[in-house]
DNA sequence: CGTGTTATTGACTTCATTCAAATTAGGTGG
DNA sequence: CCACCTAATTTGAATGAAGTCAATAACACG
């Protein structure tokens, strides 16, 4: 359990993002993928595709979603650099992959339940970290729908995307409101009320390319974070 | 679709519930956990306590949740008999877990990534197929919660828990409304609303004791799962 | 510069929540 | 077996947070 300890602690930072590349000189057979190039809106997968490949995005940004019959959609994750998606247990994706911007992923042939339990390289245990990774996410994000308001997952959404980016006064938001909307549990609108709300609190700022959110006051970002 | 939600019921099933008892003459060093036995409400791990193990349901049912500061709590699922929990990448619970109703769980001593990644054994794969099952009931769970309306939310929740129970005609839920509301993001009365509504829909029918409900119109309830 | 897209703002509605009360279930001791 | 008690659930009425509909406003791009 301590070397579980060791290597769980810092995740994230310990396996760098371009580590894949590197593979080629690794004892175990990873698959190198081959880099695609996404223009904005581009689907990488859609929900019901056989799962031959998953990913990992170089550049940009990636939505995985949901959708209902009726064409509600709900965003589960947004993946920036060096974040994998589209693992899966059974032959059929769950959701679907577009880009949100102009971006860029790498492929990688589809490993099986074998593959990874027995596969002894940095190659699987960087999946199975990516798998529990998402895990989290999802949990801390199944909270975040159930039970916080709309300001408060606003905030907690800014606070999440600054730590993921490397900015630390800003966040530049790849995603429209209207991906954002779909990934809290909101309506457009509301997103933006929240945005207006939280400035006019002097708590963040929003210059007028609205893609870019200053953060003034990260306190109060974290106390509505709970 | 529906063939999605039927096919993520099937790959666990591949996987039997009792496999671990057997893994006594496996190959591998798969840890043989001890049983506890737990009374309704008991606590199994808290929110922040070290990973040292982690669960297997045996009967009754488990629930993971997660709180706010000032207490709304998220129930992020609910564990039956075969079930695996506790299932963590750090160090640290990040939620916790307490018995529904009485309940039996086996405790494994904590794999490190390492031991995942490298054990080639029916262990390490079930670990993983766990994982991954949570996972996708958690992508599930989000769209619930982001984009259902109440009366949906509770006919996907009636649903799922029939399909995951074995009995056909009837659910029998082991879990208060309470628990049902901080599962579904909702409040104990709307919970109970949405099951009047259904039962004045002539969808479900909710005996005296009203822990159990029968389901009269699964077609109905499938429509409203979109 | 227009033009189409994206975002903000306002007025009104609605669904779920809140607060409060009534009802029912199930356990305990007589 | 029954009366009582407590906790769980249901129901009702009023409120409120977010949604809907509709109208600007601000960009981004050719």
């Amino acid at each position: 359990m301590h070397a579980a300890v060791a290597s769980a602690g810092a995740p994230p930072k310990t396996l760098p993002f371009g580590d894949l590349q590197r593979d080629r000189s690794a004892p175990d057979a990873a698959p190198l993928g081959s880099v695609r190039v996404l223009a904005k809106d581009e689907e990488i997968f859609a929900e019901g595709d056989r799962t031959a490949f998953f990913y990992k995005v170089i550049s940009g940004a990636v939505r995985t979603s949901k959708l209902l019959s009726d064409g509600r959609r709900q965003i589960d994750a947004f993946h920036l650099a060096g974040d994998m998606l589209g693992i899966e247990a059974g032959d059929e994706h769950r959701f679907s992959a577009e880009a949100v911007g102009p971006a860029k992923v790498v492929s990688y042939r589809r490993w099986s339940p074998e593959t990874l339990a027995s596969g002894n390289g940095t190659f699987a245990r960087e999946v199975v970290q990516a798998m529990m990774r998402s895990l989290e996410r999802a949990q801390n994000h199944m909270l975040l729908l159930g039970r916080k308001s709309a300001v408060e997952k606003v905030a907690t959404f800014l606070l999440d995307l600054a730590e993921r980016s490397f900015a630390d006064g800003h966040v530049d938001l790849p995603m429209s409101r209207s991906d954002i909307a779909d990934h809290l549990g909101l309506t457009i609108e509301t997103v933006s009320r929240s945005l207006t709300q939280l400035e006019r609190d002097r708590v963040i700022e929003v210059p007028a390319h609205r893609r870019t959110i200053v953060l003034r006051d990260r306190a109060a970002l974290r106390r509505l974070n709970s």
